[in-house]
Formats: structure tokens, C-alpha cells, sequence
DNA sequence: AATTATATTTAACAATCTTTAACGCGATTT
DNA sequence: AAATCGCGTTAAAGATTGTTAAATATAATT
């Protein structure tokens, strides 16, 4: 989950954003004024900072500062009032990323942080790449499913699907997310598609006694381990 | 040098930017349509695309969206009259990095051009000269692959697909974006060249058994290290 | 310019992957 | 209990990919 450290003294925009942000799945820490949030932000880790410029005990500038004299790379995005020109540049300056003038619209905000997340994490696509299935040994990357001398060769699609299911494991993994994900689409034909590929897979799996595909009727399936 | 594309059909907006840019030391190359704008794009490189959305004969969002199709990662900027949330909303959408409205502060966009390409230039994406694949050795510039005795030498097409392949490794190489790239096209007869080149790397590379090129069905294919 | 060599594309067929269709069974609802 | 619905399974149809070889295009050489 990507953390965001968000430096707000008015109260009511602090909580509605912590909120809006919370909604689109960013874990936030909202500190109400600037010592607080450099505080926090050496003690914790944080993706990137919404940091606003008019803050009491110490504002946004210095405490973008402050940040950067210990942290070159983590993106910063200004939050402010003024849209004078010196402050735009001035935050440009300290090394901020963007700069936004209130009063903002919610959407745009969360469109310039992916924009900015997305240009970081380019290189940063993490997924397991071996799951442990009873005896089996499932390589995501090499879509192998392997036992010693036993290996199956996983087609896309079953690889897409196990390894989804393994994300899941022994918990519901709905149909239609599933179907949504990995078959782009959700209606009844692709549906029946995606049964065939659960029976292809209780077929590798069925050396596995441990190991169980069980369907949850109307809803989904679930690994079972 | 840092290249910068300009597409913007205000002709004195563009003349200004253009020589403000170049005071600024950044080079800058103006095209007063959208569609000449994407064959200079195609013909040359740039390090980053100032568009304007409300352009003749191809607008910015079309222009910005074609780009896209062929790099995934060039930062864009785009420039309007327009400050409409959906507006705003669409170029992020399309992969954009900022979106700035007229009148706007010269001063503002320079500090913008340079927060977005200090990003870029800190996630150090140059390109490698050399590639390691187990015990082979690809050398881009000499379109070699060698371990020891062993060299193969490989064609144009061959060392082009295989730096992609490698640019992209453990990730998907989308068919269709290789094909625009390599092959600057991407209609049914040409992947099967693509197809055809596959195979020849696959054999290059088949005494390596930690190396594989897999296929993702439908939309492309997978060097797995 | 003609010839040779090399690179790339096209064509053809085989193999594999995915979807669709069909039928049967069991669960759920009426 | 009958009817409906969702799921399990298999086989065939449809699409994509793998591979080889011939045809064409491009480059190098005579």
C-alpha cells in the first residue's frame, strides 16, 4: 500500500482528505502542523508528501526543506491558498514536485499524485514470483507448475487465473472480479470460459490432496490450502 | 542537450516558447499541428512534450494519446485555454504528467519542465550497452551475442526486438508496441514477422535454459531471467 | 550495372491456446 | 417436486502462435 504523509492545519480539509485519499486506497498520516509531520516522516516511510504551505510552528517551505536535506527522491506535492507567483517558484525551488492552488478539485489531486507515483514506480513492479502449493511449486514469471520430475506448463490464462487464485488463498476470489481482471469483461459467455479453466487447473492440482479448488455457489471460488 | 516537442498552433505563443526555451538552454523543435508534430516525434528524440490541447487538424489528447502508443514513458505537459475539470481530468487519464492553463507564468512552466525531468533523470533510464543473459553477453552497439567461443551475430531487426525484450525484462513487451516501434507499423502481416524473429532468438538463446521468452497470449511476449 | 550475399517479409502448415457449445448434475428457488 | 439456475466436464470450433522455407528486398561486391 502506498503511504502518504499529508502536512494540513485546517482541520476540516486535513479529514476530508485523509478520507478521499483512504477511499482510493492510499494508507495517509496526517499531521496538523509542520514539526509534527517532520517528525513523523523520519521516524516512518513515506511514497510522498502533500505538504501545505501555510501551516503554524514551522510552514510548508522549511518543512519541505527539512525533508529534503534528509530525503532527495520523495515526491512532494505543495498545497496552498496564494497562487502568487513567488510561492509557485518558490516550492519549485526546495525541489516540490507540483504545486496546487485551493480551492482544488479532489479528482485532479488524486490524478497528479498517480501522475507523479507512476513516473517513481517505474521501475518499482513487485509481484511474488513463486507460490508453494502442497508439494507443487508454482513460478509465476516462468508459468511452471513443478514437482520434482512432474512440471506443467501453464497456458496465460491459467497462470493468470492460479496465481490470482494463490493471492486469494482461503479467501473468495469473486467471479467477477476475476473476470474483470483477467478476461477484461464479466458477461455470461466469458463466464463459462473461466469454468473451464478451473476444471484445467483441479486437474493439475489433483496429485495435491491438500490442495483444493472449492466453489462458493454464486459468487466465486477459493483455493483451499 | 534536453530535446523538447512543441506542438502548439498559436504561432506567436509558439515563437515566444520556443525562444524562451532556448534561452533556457533547452532545445526546441515547434510543429503547428498535431500531425506533423507526431512525425517529428516518430523521426526524432526527445526528452519531454509541451502540447497544446486545441490544435487543427489533430488535437493535444489525440496527438499525446499516439505518442503514447509508442512510448510509454516520454514526460508530457500539456497547455490550455481550457481549465475544465474534465478537461484536466482527460489529460492525466491519457498519461500526461502536469496540465497548465493559459495565460500561464513562464517562469512557472520552466519550473515545472525541470520538476518533471529531474524525476526522470533521477530513475536513471539510460539505456545499457551491454545486457547480460546468463552466461551470454549482448552487446547493443556491436549486435553481438557472445559467451566464450560462441558468438552469434545478429541482424537489425534481431538486436532491435532482443534490446526491447531486454529493456522489458520479467515484464510484458506489448505486441503491438514493439511492432510500432520496430517495425513503425502494426497491421497482421507484420507481427508475423515479429513472430518470425521470435522464433530466431528463442534459438539464439536456447542453451541458456535460466532464459526463456514466453509468450503472453494475445498480447505480446516475456523475457524471463 | 550485374552479381552475390545477407536481411527481411510473406506464405504455408503445424501446434497450441482460448472460447464456445452441449449435456449432465447438483444446488437453490418456487 | 418441478423448475430454474449455476457449475463441472468434455469436445469441437475459432484464434493465436511456432516454425520452416521460399520469395522479396536491401546491401555489398565484382
Amino acid at each position: 500500500m502506498t503511504k502518504i504523509l499529508l502536512a494540513e492545519d485546517d482541520e476540516n480539509l486535513g479529514d476530508l482528505l485523509k478520507n478521499y485519499l483512504k477511499a482510493k486506497m492510499f494508507e495517509t498520516d496526517w499531521y496538523d502542523n509542520g514539526e509534527l509531520a517532520f517528525d513523523g516522516f523520519r521516524r516512518g516511510h513515506y511514497d510522498l508528501c502533500l505538504i501545505d504551505v501555510m501551516m503554524p510552528v514551522k510552514d510548508g517551505f522549511a518543512l519541505a526543506q527539512e525533508i529534503r536535506t534528509i530525503n532527495k527522491s520523495v515526491p512532494i506535492i505543495f498545497l496552498t491558498a496564494r497562487s502568487m507567483k513567488e510561492d509557485v517558484l518558490e516550492g519549485f525551488k526546495i525541489g516540490g514536485d507540483d504545486y496546487i492552488t485551493k480551492p482544488f478539485d479532489m479528482e485532479e489531486l488524486l490524478f497528479r499524485i498517480e501522475a507523479i507515483l507512476r513516473r517513481v514506480n517505474n521501475d518499482n513492479q513487485f509481484t511474488p514470483l513463486y507460490y508453494t502449493l502442497g508439494k507443487y511449486t508454482f513460478d509465476v514469471q516462468k508459468q511452471l507448475l513443478q514437482y520434482g520430475e512432474t512440471v506443467h506448463k501453464l497456458t496465460t490464462k491459467e497462470s493468470e487465473l492460479l496465481k490470482m487464485l494463490c493471492d486469494n488463498a482461503n479467501q473468495l476470489l469473486e467471479r467477477n472480479y476475476a473476470l474483470k481482471t483477467i478476461w477484461a469483461d464479466d458477461n455470461m459467455w466469458v463466464a463459462r470460459s473461466m469454468d473451464v479453466y478451473i476444471t484445467k487447473l483441479r486437474k493439475y492440482l489433483k496429485d495435491e490432496p491438500n490442495i483444493e479448488i472449492i466453489n462458493v455457489h454464486g459468487k466465486g471460488f477459493k483455493l483451499v490450502i
